[in-house]
RNA sequence: GGAGAGCUGGCCGAGUGGUCGAAGGCACUUCCCUGCUAAGGAAGCAUACGGGCUUAAAUCUGUAUCGAGGGUUCGAAUCCCUCGCUCUCCGCCA
């Protein structure tokens, strides 16, 4: 959410910034329902403290015994009037909020400026795709004769669902083992098992609700209705939620591996062969929540922490900025990392890291207390340290030998019982 | 699932219709006193939003907030209703 005092004191600005990431501000809208507030408001704080006034007077003649009915009298009609002003005034903050609610949030300065991902930039490329001598395989005919399920995953629960057996699940859960100790052990994040569902409270903390409903699994129980976490950075963000940490706690940095749910809406008939895009995925998130004059600097620290794992793998990939028109809505700043994919010939995202500064802060009113002992919003980051399934795909493709067996990379063999290679 | 208890400021905890944003204590900040650590004294110490002043801050002022929402009342932390959460006992259960 941004700060309101912004679109207060600088309209103009803050429409031309949205409308760089594409985002037409309705600002005629909102100035019409800032002024009438503004009216109402200050109205309605009059009736109150006279009311409040007046009560007082009343407590206190009647203490003494005087007559209160002139006093009675003056407060008679006071009440239907306040009544009216409170209840239009809840209603015209709440159409405030509604409208703050699902403004994204403003690209930093450093963000390229662009339309779609064609614009993206690319910061660096790390590896060399390697040459192969034989005839490549994608990742779903690769992993098929080796326990990579899709039939099976669609019988049990439908389209992008997919059934892991023997050693592809092993992979799997190594790479997620391996992704985990790394984030704690090597870059300092605490470990942590979150919630697989959550409440609507904690979505619009994070800036999924109310604008993305239609991305999201929902539970119905009794009356209560939870949501499946479309990635742990939900449960990891909101720990602070409506909290005002000490100084000296931040950064607070956070790590967990949770499957994700997205229901995927919007993107019928993309990467629907293999397990690219599924409705079930498992992620490693990293999560900090820094003070505002350092979150530039973790930014560039967690695509580190990205990177350190798709190096220690062996993957090629490369960083790229994304351009103001294809960041997500609650970031000033993200960095993709794509994984070279030999059977697309292309490299595709498996990391995303993001810096939200406030925007998520100011929602979930997360706090700090500062150096003059006030409180005052932190900044929140996010980024996937990585994405497990689809750095399985990578490894199957990238790791595939002629012989249609699938090479263990080196620093998973300790998780993998030191087995070299998976086999059908 | 059954029965009961509770939810007040950073923490503990008083407060059952009126001058209560809320006693008291702890913690914290500043000052005083005391020749060390300790002890004693004074003051300060919630958040959000609106308005005035201001380049800005400080400050002043108003409103709201005692789990949440609604109601009764001139007036609600206090009374009524609904919901949420926590805890205890019983049952069930990985």
């Amino acid at each position: 959410m941004l700060d309101i005092q912004a679109l207060r004191n600088d309209l103009d600005s803050v429409v031309a910034q949205l409308h760089k990431r594409g985002f037409a501000f309705d600002a005629a809208k909102f100035t019409a329902l800032e002024q009438e507030r503004k009216t109402v408001q200050t109205r309605t704080q009059d009736l109150q403290a006279k009311r409040n006034n007046t009560s007082k007077q009343i407590g206190m003649a009647k203490a003494k015994g005087e007559d209160i009915s002139a006093i009675m009298a003056e407060v008679a009609g006071l009440g239907d009037q306040l009544k009216a002003d409170e209840a239009r005034l809840t209603e015209l903050q709440k159409e405030l909020q509604d409208m703050l609610l699902n403004v994204p949030n403003l690209p930093h300065e450093s963000v390229p400026q662009g339309k779609s991902e064609e614009d993206n930039v690319e910061v660096r490329r790390i590896g060399t795709p390697r040459v192969f001598d034989f005839e490549i395989k994608d990742h779903a005919d690769v992993g098929a004769p080796l326990g990579l399920d899709f039939d099976t995953g669609a019988k049990l629960s439908g389209a992008r669902f997919t059934l892991m057996r023997g050693h592809i699940a092993k992979l799997h859960r190594a790479l997620a083992q391996f992704m985990l100790d790394t984030q704690t052990e090597k870059h300092g994040y605490t470990e942590c098992y979150t919630p697989y569902m959550v409440n609507a409270e904690s979505l619009i903390g994070t800036g999924q609700l109310p604008k993305f409903e239609e991305d999201l699994f929902s539970l119905n129980h009794n009356d209560s209705k939870l949501y499946l976490i479309p990635t742990s950075e939900v449960t990891l963000t909101n720990t602070v939620r409506d909290e005002i940490v000490p100084l000296e706690a931040l950064p607070i940095k956070l790590t967990a591996h949770t499957p994700c749910f997205r229901s995927e809406a919007g993107s019928y008939g993309r990467d629907t062969k293999g397990m690219i895009r599924q409705h079930q995925f498992d992620k490693v998130e990293m999560v900090q929540i820094v003070h505002p004059e350092k979150s530039y600097e973790a930014l560039e620290q967690m695509v580190g922490h990205a990177e350190n794992i798709l190096q220690a793998l062996e993957l090629p990939y490369r960083v790229v900025s994304l351009c103001t028109g294809d960041m997500g809505f609650g970031a000033t700043k993200t960095y993709d990392l794509e994984v070279w994919l030999p059977a697309q010939n292309t490299y595709r995202e498996i990391s995303s890291v993001s810096n939200c500064e406030a925007f998520q802060a100011r929602r979930l009113q997360a706090r700090f207390r500062n150096e003059n002992g006030k409180p005052e919003l932190v900044h929140t980051l996010n980024g996937s340290g990585l994405a497990v399934g689809r750095t399985l795909v990578a490894v199957l493709e990238n790791y595939q030998q002629a012989d249609g067996s699938v090479k263990v990379p080196q620093v998973l063999s300790a998780y993998m019982n030191n087995l070299e290679y998976i086999k059908a």
